[in-house]
DNA sequence: GTCTATAGGACGATAGAC
DNA sequence: GTCTATCGTCCTATAGAC
């Protein structure tokens, strides 16, 4: 792999688990065996640079990977439930922050950068039409389809948090299960 | 107000804002128009006691304001709407994340630090208990209480995720209308 | 109990050799 | 394209006067 990728490869990784300013450019140097002048050459302008290109390159691997799954399954039930499962495979493997959540990312950067903030909600609203897609595909309306993603982005990001405080991933499992009955025979009583 | 309830109400509002990396002890001093010497004084472990006793502070004021509204409401469906109601309009009048949230903190720390990760796991249960309490009284069982309740922990709290990203109060918004289906005619179908 | 001054280290970023 | 050396700034924390 050329340095530029892998930089980015592991500075992303890293990013996830502990966010933006939590990681220092040394870590990332450390961690990819190159030094400062390497860094800087690839991200002339700095660290900054540096993230908006993890979170590039991140809504490349989550959607693919999300899109991926989504194929796989009839219906939005049957795909959430083995895309939270994944997720939990990942977080009891890596016990941390990895896959499909940047939340460390968004709540330290929202306010201070817009360039950030504008990728972040980006790969949100990336995540959120694949869901809307399958759920149309399932027979609900546009407008319900939308709330029903955002739902779903929501308290899987949210789950996310709360299994990181717990130090077990309980609360995903139980949002896996839980989230189905929004779908069900629900079709028309969204929005009251 | 005698200076240590100051620097912790001051240095609260902060955390909340900018996660715990991202406010520096001079900027808690600014704001506060006290000393270092104060500071050390009252908190002499440091910056993490005093995150400690915000998060403390801050589980005083979100359960009392919480049960005061669920106290308010017939049932946790307008309660809950009621208390989503409330997080918009700090989060319209401040511009940023205030209230009931603090996942900038938990996102930041809770690989780092036993002591704010097991305050931040409390906090999320104090609050996910007045949800269960409320439920079991609409006439839920249990288990089902606890399932739902956790939902409404986790999406609210990716709720005000997306909310920072967006600059808008709409997925806040969204998801009170969009909860209340988990309530409706779903008393027994939790955990399929 | 509050102040000033300062230690000692980590940070992001730059300059210039090779 | 990668390296080392270094700058200037910020950080948490401490020491000691008042």
């Amino acid at each position: 792999m050329d340095t530029k990728s892998l930089i980015i490869t592991i500075a992303t990784t890293l990013f996830q688990q502990k966010g933006y300013i939590g990681v220092g450019l040394n870590e990332i140097l450390k961690e990819c065996n190159i030094s400062k002048g390497s860094l800087y050459h690839h991200f002339p302008n700095g660290k900054e640079e540096l993230l908006i290109a993890c979170l590039q390159s991140l809504k490349e691997t989550i959607t693919t990977d999300i899109v991926e799954i989504f194929g796989r399954y009839q219906n939005t039930k049957k795909a959430t439930n083995a895309m939270i499962e994944k997720i939990i495979h990942n977080l009891e493997t890596e016990g941390t922050l990895t896959g499909y959540t940047f939340s460390s990312i968004v709540s330290e950067m929202a306010l201070l950068s817009d360039a950030v903030r504008n990728a972040c909600a980006e790969l949100y609203q990336e995540i959120e039409n694949i869901y809307v897609n399958k759920l149309t595909a399932d027979g609900y309306s546009k407008e319900n389809a939308r709330s029903i993603a955002l739902l779903m982005t929501a308290s899987i990001e949210g789950g996310m948090m709360l299994c990181l405080t717990q130090k077990t991933s309980e609360p995903l499992k139980i949002i896996s299960k839980t989230i189905p009955n929004i779908f069900d025979d629900n079709v028309n009583v969204v929005n009251l």
